[in-house]
RNA sequence: GCCCUCGUAGUUCAAUGGAUAGAACAAGUGCCUCCUAAGCAUUAGAUGCAGGUUCGAUUCCUGCCGAGGGCACCA
């Protein structure tokens, strides 16, 4: 598919030269109605204003001089009400992408756009401050397909956690370990004021108690340190759980003992991008546009997260990297471009810096909105959903939605959906088509050679070859637009051809040339499911 | 008050500025002596409001209304 429109890409650019018409950037995509044909351009309809000509006339000049750059594949070319010009491919060019798909197989669909080059995509990066909850599910999920998108455009992508295990959050966090600790020893709870409510917390101070005894003095290091232990175990193997594996942690701290701060601050100081005020260190965001500036320092002498964020997004441009994503929810949306400005001040490329904001997850049950706070330990864990639901639901809800788009969760829904879930129709047709193949390899001939294409014309094999071919450029949108979205869509739309063909063709007949085609079809059918499942991480069961 | 994201069918969501706005769930009606009915077929049903740009707007711009999230010496 992909060298059929740039062959048509190419001859229409010929002719525009050929008639010295203008060269606009046109559109070459699928019509929204099937009859007009496989491919059409909108190339006409740009033209009329330069042309001062009406779009069908200028498309019926362009189609006459497309006639002498005859192409095999195309069949027709007509033009259609407002100027579209559209191309019919031969069904035998459908026909013959399916061999390519079985030679492929594994790498059917792969991109060649990253190939050589390096990424990193950071995500998740929630301080160990308590388990990961549902609204770190979408992130994580959103963090690592992306990752997979990438990776199947051929880059080398690194995934990375990025958490500050020093700051206030963590010291409330030993604070609270602390007092429900001399709570166990039955002295009476003095929770610390915004300290943390979750049982988790109790049961944390009783692994100290178990560890080390009654012997712990208030203010020892032991409760911050065993916190951070215990729940970063835990975030570990949460994630382990939904097969998302990190190969890089980094601490914040790093940045202060190696120098790093420092030097950003002195970097910054000297193209007078900060100053001094009311005993704080400020940035001038005012100068990016921003309303007012930022403290950098406080008046504590702590930083506050834009200095490290900054020193940190420095080292990640240090390393090389061809393309940076950061996943951040909707709330780091104001923060983030102090960090690009500042980089940008101190002379740093920053094009393949990407921020991709999600948006919130709302988490619905029995209708009503619930409402989470870590802090208050009212909070639904990413692991009891997945307990709930399980690992492939999780994984294509949080994705099924556009990014920027709001996030309904139904839990009632999740938990009871197993007929009806979306999951599920994509799962199925995996498994019956594997029932099929199993079939067919029981048959006394071998199915797997000496088939004949030509006789995959039935409307349904045809939509179904149609489709198939055009799955590596659904990958390849995917990864431009940085959405995991279009593969699900993807695999909708395709799955729904498929159960059609399913029910209108039937595979194995007496009929044996027309059975090994269509065993053709459907091994290629296996591969292209298969190969967005692994996008997606879910997983392409046998039966169901 | 200012900034970001989103307003599409009863509900949850699609639609790289294009042609007749697509699904799923819910509602109605059909289809298993036939490779898995977790399926297929079929009937109803929608672009928040008002302007603007364009040959052409769900998409871009402005205003209003509504939802969520930001506007801390929190991250």
């Amino acid at each position: 598919m992909l060298t059929i429109k740039s062959s048509i890409y190419l001859s229409i650019k010929k002719v525009l030269n050929n008639l010295s018409f203008p060269v606009k950037d046109f559109s070459i995509i699928p019509p929204k109605i099937p009859e007009f044909g496989d491919l059409s351009s909108n190339i006409a309809l740009l033209l009329a204003k330069d042309l001062n000509k009406s779009p069908m006339d200028i498309g019926q000049i362009i189609i006459k001089e497309l006639n002498n750059y005859p192409n095999d594949y195309i069949v027709d070319i007509s033009l259609t009400k407002p100027g579209f010009i559209n191309f019919k491919i031969d069904n035998q060019f459908f026909q013959n992408q399916l061999l390519e798909i079985l030679e492929k197989n594994d790498n059917y669909g792969k991109g060649i756009i990253g190939e050589g080059k390096k990424a990193n995509v950071e995500f998740v990066s929630a301080n160990p401050t308590g388990p990961l909850t549902v609204g770190h599910g979408r992130n994580a999920i959103i963090g690592d397909t992306i990752s997979n998108i990438l990776e199947w455009q051929g880059f080398d992508v690194v995934r990375e956690y990025y958490f500050n295990d020093a700051g206030r959050q963590m010291r409330i966090l030993a604070k609270s370990v602390e007092a429900r600790y001399f709570e166990l020893l039955g002295q009476n709870l003095q929770l610390p004021e915004d300290g943390y409510q979750g049982d988790y917390i109790i049961d944390i101070a009783q692994s100290l108690l178990n560890e080390k005894g009654s012997e712990l003095k208030p203010g020892s290091k032991w409760f911050q340190s065993k916190s951070e232990e215990i729940i970063f175990h835990d975030i570990k193997e949460s994630l382990l759980k939904l097969g998302i594996n990190f190969d890089e942690f980094v601490n914040e701290k790093t940045f202060y003992d190696n120098g790093d701060i420092d030097q950003l601050i002195s970097d910054l100081k000297e193209k007078d991008l900060i100053y001094e005020k009311e005993n704080a260190v400020w940035f001038k965001t005012s100068s990016f546009g921003d309303a007012k500036d930022r403290v950098y320092i406080k008046s504590s002498g702590e930083p506050t997260y834009r200095v490290p964020d900054t020193a940190y997004h420095r080292y990640k441009i240090k390393r090389g990297y061809d393309l940076i994503i950061d996943v951040f929810g909707a709330d780091h949306a104001d923060a983030y471009p102090d960090v690009i400005n500042a980089l940008n001040a101190l002379g740093h490329k920053t094009n393949h810096i990407k921020v991709l904001i999600y948006q919130f997850v709302t988490l619905l049950r029995s209708g009503k909105k619930i409402k989470m706070s870590t802090r208050k330990g009212d909070f639904v864990t990413l692991d009891k959903l997945v307990s709930e639901v399980g690992v492939d639901i999780v994984r294509y809800f949080f994705i099924m939605r556009s990014v920027n788009s709001h996030l309904d969760f139904d839990l009632d829904l999740a938990t009871e959906y197993s007929d009806k879930n979306p999951v599920y129709y994509l799962q199925y047709a995996h498994a019956r088509l594997c029932n099929i193949l199993a079939r067919g390899n029981n048959l006394e001939y071998d199915i797997t050679t000496g088939f004949n294409l030509k006789l995959l014309k039935h409307e349904n094999e045809i939509l179904l070859l149609k489709y198939m071919s055009i799955f590596p450029e659904y990958a390849e949108n995917a990864y431009l637009n940085l959405e995991p979205q279009i593969i699900t869509n993807f695999l909708q739309e395709f799955s729904a051809r498929f159960h059609k063909f399913y029910n209108n063709c039937r595979v194995i007949t007496d009929d044996v040339e027309l059975t090994k085609a269509r065993i053709a079809l459907v091994r290629a059918s296996k591969i292209v499911l298969k190969n967005g499942f692994r996008i997606l991480g879910i997983s392409a069961p046998e039966r169901m």
